[in-house]
DNA sequence: CCCTGATTCGC
DNA sequence: GCGAATCAGG
């Protein structure tokens, strides 16, 4: 049967605990899977949790840009007077976020399909490049994938599907290599 | 150029 | 309700 990745409840939960952790849209994609950040943004506009980090009113961020597709000079009413009202919000200091599984199973491991990366070693290894493990780690020959990884995270969108599956899907989703 | 979220609107 | 396209900004 074919499971359709829709805002299932566990999807949603899992989007509004990344989001009110600090997640961003394009990460918390790439975790769901199967969604585009404009997507999770807009099931966070419509789940009511958006506007996290709101600009202090006054803020030239603060300026609302509206009418984009519309060029319709509409009084600014609602918009501005919510920006201006105070925000009774307690901004969480920052949580590095209590992270996900820094490293695959040992099982996929040895199932990695080894095709589109360069691989490098752990010396030329840098911050954004995909730390998914290729080969075994107590040999000089081991290597890590190298490819361009999602900011944020240890992998590059290939492996973070990977990693990243949800246990909901895991069992027979098998789209691992198959997304745009 | 990389990224961020915000908004609109056709579906 | 959904999300691509678009916008605005860092």
């Amino acid at each position: 049967m074919e499971v359709s990745l829709s805002w299932t409840d566990e999807r949603v939960d899992l989007l509004r605990r990344l989001w009110e952790d600090g997640q961003s849209a394009s990460k918390i994609a790439a975790q769901l899977g199967g969604v585009t950040r404009n997507a999770v943004i807009g099931k966070v506009h419509r789940l009511g949790l958006a506007g996290r980090v709101k600009p202090v009113a006054g803020t030239p961020a603060t300026t609302r840009k509206r009418s984009m597709r519309e060029s319709e000079p509409e009084a600014a009413s609602v918009t501005e007077i919510a920006a201006e009202a105070p925000e009774p919000i307690a901004i969480t200091s920052h949580r590095p976020a209590p992270d996900f599984p820094p490293v695959p199973p040992a099982a996929i491991v040895d199932a990695v399909p080894l095709a589109v990366s360069q691989r490098v070693t752990i010396m030329d290894l840098r911050e954004s490049m995909c730390r998914w493990p290729m080969g075994d780690p107590t040999t000089p020959e081991f290597r890590f994938c190298g490819g361009r990884s999602i900011t944020g995270l240890p992998y590059c969108t290939h492996h973070a599907q990977i990693a990243y599956q949800p246990a909901a899907e895991r069992k027979r989703d098998r789209r691992v290599a198959g997304l745009r």
